[in-house]
DNA sequence: CAATAAAACGAACGGTCGTGCTAATTTTAA
DNA sequence: TTAAAATTAGCACGACCGTTCGTTTTATTG
């Protein structure tokens, strides 16, 4: 077979990167180690050593790894349906899904642990890890506001600000859901994305009573900002 | 001075916990090493190893110092506090100030790095976490149920989901002041909480969901019920 | 094929980890 | 003041860390 251009170490490469996916979503970045990691891969410490030629380079290459893992299970199959509240329905589920489902890594989120465990050491893991947060709660926000352009949300929704609470519940859902063990924990974070879709989704009818006052304000200082 | 009864190594432990402390912030529970504790307390590694006996035990009592601070420093004075909502919004406001004030730990909450570490380790350190966060959401579902016995809340409140979704909001103020560095966190945080207050307070009337109303009102229900 | 480049290995290095052991030094009690 | 008890220091250990280096094995190519 001389069908490989580029070179067969890639594929070991993208062997070693997968193995320590499960590794540090375990025991965490700072747990992940070279002696640890060659023997589950099966190989030795100095051959695995050779594809990264420092740790930090590995660790950059683990949270790489992550994050385009997290875009193809989560962000990208979220963008392939219609736009709106569907589309921000599929990223929680698909995102639920990422955190717990059954082809999921079994420690929970690197990324997440990831935070934890840098949020105090800066250097390019770090400035990695923020930038690609960063990117999710901006992909998050565009989402709600594409809600607000088709007309599924209402008009004066802070994005932002909805960006954030669903953020935040999804964090609660993986720390009650791994540390806590909580059963209900996926109950509870669907309650609650569902309250927060109810608040943010257009008054059709009941309570209408919001649309009358100082909506127009709102709308002319929130509707028109950076659009590059 | 031989006022000290039980001993005056006690207070050479408690210096060592409070130097712990703020190692374990910063580096986190795996990251507090012997070595680096002794060097920053000023004393030798085996003289201050002779007071755990081994390392597990320094770790607990690292998060039992924590617990206990944490405690101090927000339970307590929140339940001094008027039963009812000044007592849970007391609870929010020490937790930020515990987070993030001035006299806390530079690193952020131990406990709540030491859960990401500790959630896929079984063992007593897990163990007594795991009871604190539960102790913990205990105490804000009674304390929203008081909320609910005063008045202050309806009657048909979730609490436990009240808790919940209070907790993933702590828990994303401290992700995004930490790890994003978010100037607006607080906030971001205050604006959810004001909308979980407004979701959970006594309704006017009505079936659905409501939104924010005018300040005025607000602030004039509140101060209605200040007194018990 | 053989030639050459890539990949994996094995051994060793300086360091630091947690942890015992013994001796010196304090603190406490009689 | 002195004996006993508690606390600290010094030293050494085995294990593992990330990393280097020279060699050996494998894969790619002409």
């Amino acid at each position: 077979m001389t069908l490989s251009y580029p070179a067969k170490g890639k594929q070991t490469r993208k062997q070693i990167l997968d193995a320590a996916l499960i590794v540090a979503s375990r025991e965490g970045l700072g747990g992940l180690t070279i002696g640890e990691l060659a023997k589950t891969v099966g190989m030795s410490k100095s051959g695995l050593f050779a594809h990264f030629r420092t740790k930090d380079a590995l660790e950059l290459a683990v949270l790489e790894a992550a994050v385009d893992r997290f875009v193809a299970a989560v962000i990208h199959p979220a963008f392939q349906k219609p736009r709106g509240e569907p589309r921000i329905l599929a990223l929680v589920e698909n995102w639920v899904k990422f955190l717990d489902g059954s082809d999921s890594l079994p420690g929970g989120s690197v990324l997440i642990s990831a935070s934890v465990e840098l949020d105090d050491r800066p250097g390019p893991a770090r400035d990695f890890v923020q930038t690609a947060q960063r990117d999710l709660i901006t992909n998050i926000e565009k989402s709600a506001r594409i809600a607000v352009d088709v007309g599924h949300f209402r008009e004066d929704l802070d994005c932002d600000q909805f960006a954030w609470s669903l953020y935040s519940f999804v964090l609660g859902y993986h720390h009650f859901s791994r540390m806590l063990n909580d059963p209900k924990a996926e109950w509870h974070l669907m309650q609650s994305v569902r309250g927060l879709l109810n608040v943010a989704r257009r008054r059709t009818e009941g309570a209408g009573e919001k649309s009358k006052r100082n909506k127009k304000e709102e709308t002319k200082t929130k509707n028109r900002r950076k659009k590059t």
